[in-house]
DNA sequence: TGTACATCAGTGAACGCGCGTTCACTGATGTAC
DNA sequence: TGTACATCAGTGAACGCGCGTTCACTGATGTAC
């Protein structure tokens, strides 16, 4: 049993990176603390040492989630802002997303969850979101993130790509849900660039 | 307490037309047997005379709710596949949908729990969507539902749509909200046209 | 038409289960001497 | 360096509560005579 701060740390970290996995995968309702704590390893009793309560590790998953995302991407290319749109739309719209909500955007695989949740996780998901837009805007004019009609092409996409993974989602007929997903991404491309 | 057939059949469409509502406001798991049936004016027991189980109720309740949605525009307009793309987007895009969630449309207020929800539920959602984009080719096509070019355009326009609808409800920002809307009303204006 | 009976929508208490949270306890690690 | 003690991450049983479901019961309505 280890003991030192560090120690804690990975296992707070382990616990919440879990979580922002699980939760984009069944709903900010989905899992429970037990199952949680059992999948890191651990018992019931120990998450308090961790957690005032299930509510802020919700709130620390949904960051994380938000950052693991954006930590993807890059990981892809390099800087966020200066990944060119076509990438971005390739990574975003890509089936391997579709399948992988959990390590997935959280926008597109928590949009009702986030609507209706308290208003802590909203305004954190409304602020990334405007972090989003406005890096989509500068990938869009080419760093100018000030650009008028660059930031209407980018609300227009942020709508489109969460839309379309959605959907893709919903849907359980494969060859349907890739046609939605291969529209929107030709429709990127093109769009992105006039 | 009525007896008849007649007043069975009322009960049972009130029971599932509340539902329906607060099912698209809360999640499909977000409201409970004993609320549903407090609402509608009667207590717990009685449910299971009208419905083998909670599970059954969300099917009807996503059935009408796919089902009223489309009852509303049609009242709006004429005939779903006649109205025009601009007035199907205003409605679709304006302020009162975004805030009217029990009343709105379940692919925009449920998008990530009809993904994971169970087979049956996932089958009628997939069968709607279909439906659904089938007819806003036709819209686009002047009817013609075979129009690939149309249909390109009704799949990017499904999803733009219920992505904005999702990100605006997420923005607890109003003006954000509305800027996401407006700028999404206007590109559908533009992209349906061309 | 009036009376006796059967039906069954609706009642509301009770049950079982899962889940978030609490709590007394353990035992490995860090610290003081 | 070695020993005694304090700390506290983690344990796992227990608690309380809410929720889906069950069940014995009620009483209004429809039917048979």
């Amino acid at each position: 049993m280890g003991h030192s701060q560090v120690e804690k740390q990975k296992t707070h970290e382990k616990i919440v990176e879990i979580a922002s996995r699980r939760l984009r995968e069944k709903g900010l309702e989905g899992i429970g603390v037990a199952d949680l704590m059992k999948e890191a390893g651990l018992t019931v009793g120990g998450f308090y040492k961790h957690f005032e309560s299930r509510d802020q590790l919700v709130r620390e998953a949904m960051q994380l989630a938000f950052g693991s995302w954006e930590a993807k991407v890059r990981a892809e290319g390099v800087d966020p802002a200066d990944i060119p749109v076509s990438a971005y739309a390739a990574t975003y719209l890509g089936g391997d997303h579709r399948e992988g909500v959990g390590e997935g955007c959280p926008f597109a695989a928590l949009t009702a969850d986030l609507a209706r949740s308290g208003d802590e996780c909203r305004t954190l998901a409304t602020d990334q979101l405007k972090t989003n837009v406005g890096r989509m805007t500068a990938r869009i004019a080419g760093g100018d993130e000030g650009d008028a009609e660059a930031r209407r092409k980018a609300i227009i996409l942020s709508a489109l790509m969460t839309g379309a993974v959605g959907l893709a989602r919903v849907a359980n007929d494969e060859a349907f849900a890739a046609e939605i997903l291969k529209t929107a991404e030709s429709f990127v491309n093109d769009f992105a660039g006039k």
